[in-house]
RNA sequence: GGAGGGGUACCCAAGAGGCUGAAGGGGCUGGCUUGGAAAGCUAGUAGGGCGUUAACGCGUCGCAGGGGUUCAAAUCCCCUCCCCUCCGCCA
């Protein structure tokens, strides 16, 4: 279970590093994993003749007990090999170890079109939709507007569990489910994903996979329990692993699934950050699109990944753009992603709502998720995508903020009306 | 939580240290037969990883997963996971 392919590092060292330092990190270090990787093949070369022997001597012992025989020479012949087996294993699992770690350690490729950038501020707009909303009287920021409609209670919440969770009361608990269902509803019925319900706890394994471990071990909720579980931070984890040590057969692809699920997340390292509202909290619903292509098929996909999220925010009309994430502040399993960001009023700014990324075979690689592109051929990589359909609690701010009224209460976007079974939030 | 039974290839299933390079069925693919089909007969059917090679190949590892014993492990020992049955508890 690696990340990059060895063979690749190997035979391409100068261009793997030169496109991961576009991360905006040094990865010379990989140099080192050639020489490693030439020691790991010539032990393997070694222990194999030497085993190859011994099979050898070993079936002529069992003919000759046979046949009745002395297999006292033959024992003498194959016992000095077995301390060398054994040493140079030894040895082959060190080397092994050593590539593997650093190769759980190191991130995908970015793809070689994305923007050049060191981090967010220079990730590139590509396309704005809508207008900003404008009002004619001062707007209020969603937990002001929350607050005074009564549905999101965030000191109740922090008693019950901790300061980042938040108890939804009355037509904000109904605007959440109503935008779970219409979110999936809309995938499933218009988009064609298949609905799947995951698990919200997954192993160490799949963690391993999808690319949060080795890595980003702090970010994620860990149990108690001592197999190793951990609280879902995304359902990409568990969809992406769904196919996780499986062949598929070429005309099963495009895999396409829509999953709601909770997700559970530390926030390590954004202590101070967004702490009023509902935009950061350890706990948030989310949709999930997944999807499992060929590779020369994955980047149409998703193009039409991210079609099917923008379509959203559309049948929502909230006004979004959507950016290319530049080098720098693209995610560890990812070669290229976009991000859609909603209009939010009270900032006066966009902020990100959902993501789409192309992992293309580090996933795959990690969880070894394969397909067989025509029957009786080798089985490959498969591309593995995944993308936010959206996330529904900022999907709540964005309808909170941008459709307030004068008199503090919220419009129900028309779309969500059937949902809501009333068109106003007061 | 307690007591048992299992996991062998696409499926079922035998094997219980060396003649297993895993029997035998089913299924699948082909052939014979037929006007065509069914049935019958017959042949083929271990995938995958890794190493090596220009390639054909060759080697190595594979019987849930991981360790161990042994010259030699599906087979013996240890650990883990998963499935099934019964009891208890529970939505």
């Amino acid at each position: 279970m690696t990340m990059l392919d060895i063979r690749y590092v190997r035979e391409h060292l100068d261009e793997v590093i030169e496109r991961l330092n576009k991360r905006g990190e040094d990865f010379s270090h990989l140099r080192d994993l050639v020489e490693a990787d030439e020691k790991r093949r010539s032990h393997i070369a070694q222990i194999e003749s030497l085993k190859a022997k011994r099979n050898e001597i070993s079936k002529k012992i069992g003919a000759y007990k046979r046949e009745g025989k002395d297999s006292a020479p033959l024992l003498k012949e194959v016992e000095s090999g077995k301390a060398q087996i054994r040493e140079l294993e030894e040895k082959l699992d060190e080397l092994e170890n050593h590539i593997k770690n650093t190769l759980l350690n190191t991130p995908n490729l970015p793809h070689k079109d994305i923007p050049h950038g060191k981090d967010d501020s220079e990730n590139v707009e590509l396309r704005k939709w809508g207008e900003k909303t404008s009002f004619d009287f001062e707007v209020k920021p969603h937990w002001d507007i929350a607050a005074a409609l009564d549905i999101l209670d965030f000191d109740r919440a922090a008693k019950m569990a901790a300061s980042r969770f938040v108890v939804y009361k009355d037509l904000g608990a109904r605007l959440e489910r109503a935008l779970i269902n219409f979110m999936m509803d809309m995938h499933a019925n218009e988009h064609g994903y298949r609905e799947i319900l995951l698990p919200y706890i997954v192993n160490e394994t799949s963690m391993m996979a999808t690319g949060q471990f080795p890595k980003f071990t702090d970010d994620a909720f860990k149990l108690t329990d001592e197999r190793g579980l951990y609280l879902n931070p995304t359902a990409e984890v568990p969809g992406i692993n769904m196919h996780r040590d499986e062949i598929l057969s070429a005309e099963d692809l495009p895999i396409q699934y829509v999953a709601f699920t909770t997700a559970f997340r530390q926030e390590a390292g954004s202590a101070g950050r967004d702490t009023r509202g509902i935009i950061r909290q350890h706990q948030f619903n989310k949709v999930e699109l997944i999807k499992f292509a060929t590779p020369d098929t994955s980047y149409d996909e998703l193009e039409k990944m991210l079609e099917n999220s923008e379509n959203v925010l559309k049948a929502l009309n909230l006004p979004y753009r959507v950016v290319e994430i530049c080098s720098g502040d693209l995610g560890f399993a990812m070669a290229k992603t976009y991000d859609i960001e909603v209009y939010i009023p009270s900032y006066d700014t966009y902020r990100e709502i959902g993501s789409i990324s192309n992992a293309e075979d580090f996933q795959a690689r990690r969880g070894n998720i394969r397909y067989r592109p025509q029957k009786g051929s080798k089985p490959e990589l498969l591309h593995t995508l995944n993308g936010s359909g959206l996330a529904v609690g900022r999907t709540v701010v964005a309808i909170l903020e941008n459709y307030q009224q004068k008199d503090g209460s919220v419009k129900v976007p028309e779309a969500l009306v059937p949902y809501m079974n009333t068109d106003v939030i007061k």
